[in-house]
DNA sequence: CAAGATTTTGCAACAGGTTGCAAAAATCAC
DNA sequence: GTGATTTTTGCAACCTGTTGCAAAATCTTG
């Protein structure tokens, strides 16, 4: 039923290596044939079969795209900006969840069954080694949003977390808050502990050390509980540093539950500055990751890997910044 | 580099037959031959190319998963059970972001190249001859979360959006509401128009008529700026139904910021019932949207049409039920 | 145990392209 | 216009699997 390359060049009355020619960029074809052979491409409607070319080049220009951050709204943000850069770059995503199951090997050998050109692994609770699957089975990947201090041997793309961790630790100190608490993500999330790092490293230089407690996800009800737990059992801290936005949310509503008002009794910082952030009814003071340059450097070094696949794993680290809103009192 | 038929082949002794054989449900090989070719294939850890098999079988397993609504949280939730549903159902999604560009031929022909098995474009604004463009191109369709009352030439899975607009309206009703409006989302939306269509007709039974506005997109400012405009021209309007949750929480902002609280001095229902509608600080009255099953609806037709793909297009319609929070007054 | 029926197997063609190579055509230099 | 270059072209092999077909092997049955 669809029109194949030999349809055109019988067509066009040339053979198939001409046809072929003509929508290989670089190729050998004079401007006559390639007239000739878009005529008929045009008049019969004519695609090439990507597959069928992967077999011979190797390349299908699809881009596993994996997750397991679902049911955080930020990476609803963070999928929009994947996709588009990568439309832009002529590359699709296949996108993995891994919510349910999260086994590498069955993720790469899928991927590899679709001959994928490179993989992008989007997740700030994924472990580090998880990307290196797939870097040792040659196939080029980034970890967008993961980077952590340990040693690197996979591309990644983030933030410096302990920086953030440090940066938070500034902004609460400067604001007065003495006595300061750290409301983590999962415990065992690479980002969290390097955040913890930071933040408490900042806070001992000024003699001071934060209470501590983990969400058990990057959610609401994570935040919420957690919050609960902590106001209870660290009821005179007077500002909590939260590990993600939707976990300060959660916690917001923990602390206005139990009758805290914020700023005022309580103050609170989130990560990320999701857009929601900024609604009226929430308004969060949050640290800012640079979304969009992070996802446009992963697609680039993606992009490089897959023209030189002998490209080494890089890393970039990119700034973030403070949003002020209003769960924080000014200076004192 | 990768391990091939012929490997195994070669490995096992046996023809590439054999070793396809062993890899074909059905497919006639021996008890020992299979057991030959298993074994080599674990050693070698072969797998099986799905892209070079599509040539000869026309299948890859691949959906092309179609969605314009990249910036409504609610769609994160969709896109969770989507990809889980398809996961399970062992076909895989290419993502297709269409923020950009609306262009459904565009997308028909990037899907053509991969050879996609089938589509489901998942999105409440896209017009119902979207999907046609496919279905005309003999690719099984389904398209949920958009069902009108139009013409029905593909498959449909949503909810009655006239039932949903009806049920609004006796919610309102119901509470004593008699001066009500509606907040829609973009007026050109198949189902926009459909839920002002149920809401106004079951109004009308009781000799009322809405107040109309509509917000640009579905989203937290389309929202807030339509509100603030709808606020402004029909003050006197004592609830309203919202288009969608999202759209509802930027309205409930803009209302706040006039000073009007909710529910004493004004009344809204939204519509979805995405998570966040029941966090403390939104508590949304909205009308649910089935999405579980609207997915696992739109999953089984794919795969219908993918068994058959004589199957002729279906329709399947989900009822929707209030979820009561606290934007609504309870009744008089 | 032979004849017939059934199952298993390998060969070779095929799916839709790409590409090295040598022949053919076009271009250039003189 | 001729020979040397350079460019364009088609052939055929190849990428990785699948499948119709006929031959080979195995199983039935009397």
């Amino acid at each position: 039923m669809p029109i194949t390359l030999q349809d055109v060049a019988t067509r066009a009355g040339v053979s198939k290596s001409a046809v072929s020619r003509t929508f290989t960029p670089g190729a050998s074809v004079s401007a006559k044939t390639r007239a000739k052979v878009e005529a008929a491409a045009k008049e019969l409607g004519y695609m090439p079969n990507v597959l069928a070319s992967s077999l011979t080049t190797g390349r299908t220009a699809l881009v596993g795209l994996i997750s397991n951050n679902f049911t955080n709204p930020y990476f609803l943000e963070i999928f929009d900006l994947f996709t588009r850069a990568l439309q832009e770059a002529d590359l699709r995503p296949l996108l993995i969840n891994l919510s349910a199951e999260e086994d590498a090997s069955r993720s790469l050998s899928m991927l590899q069954q679709y001959n994928v050109d490179g993989v992008i692994v989007a997740s700030s609770t994924l472990p580090p080694d998880f990307a290196k699957v797939f870097h040792d089975a040659g196939i080029p990947v980034v970890h967008a949003f993961g980077w952590s201090s340990d040693t690197p041997q996979t591309g990644r793309v983030s933030i410096d977390n302990t920086e953030a961790g440090q940066m938070a630790a500034v902004t609460l100190i400067e604001r007065g808050y003495r006595s300061v608490g750290f409301l983590g993500g999962p415990q065992n999330a690479a980002t969290t502990s390097d955040r913890l790092h930071g933040f408490r490293a900042e806070l001992s230089v000024h003699g001071l050390s934060p209470e501590i407690q983990f969400a058990t996800a990057y959610s609401y009800d994570a935040g919420r509980v957690a919050m609960a737990r902590a106001l209870d059992s660290a009821p005179s801290v007077e500002a909590w540093f939260c590990g993600d936005d939707v976990i300060a949310i959660g916690a917001m509503d923990a602390a206005a539950a139990m009758g805290r008002r914020i700023p005022d009794d309580l103050g609170l910082i989130g990560l990320n500055d999701m857009q929601m952030t900024g609604w009226d009814r929430i308004g969060l003071t949050t640290i800012r990751q640079p979304a969009q340059h992070i996802v446009s450097a992963s697609v680039d070094l993606i992009r490089k890997g897959i023209a030189d696949p002998a490209t080494p794993p890089q890393n970039v680290i990119l700034p973030c910044t403070l949003v002020e809103r209003s769960t924080l009192r000014t200076k004192p």
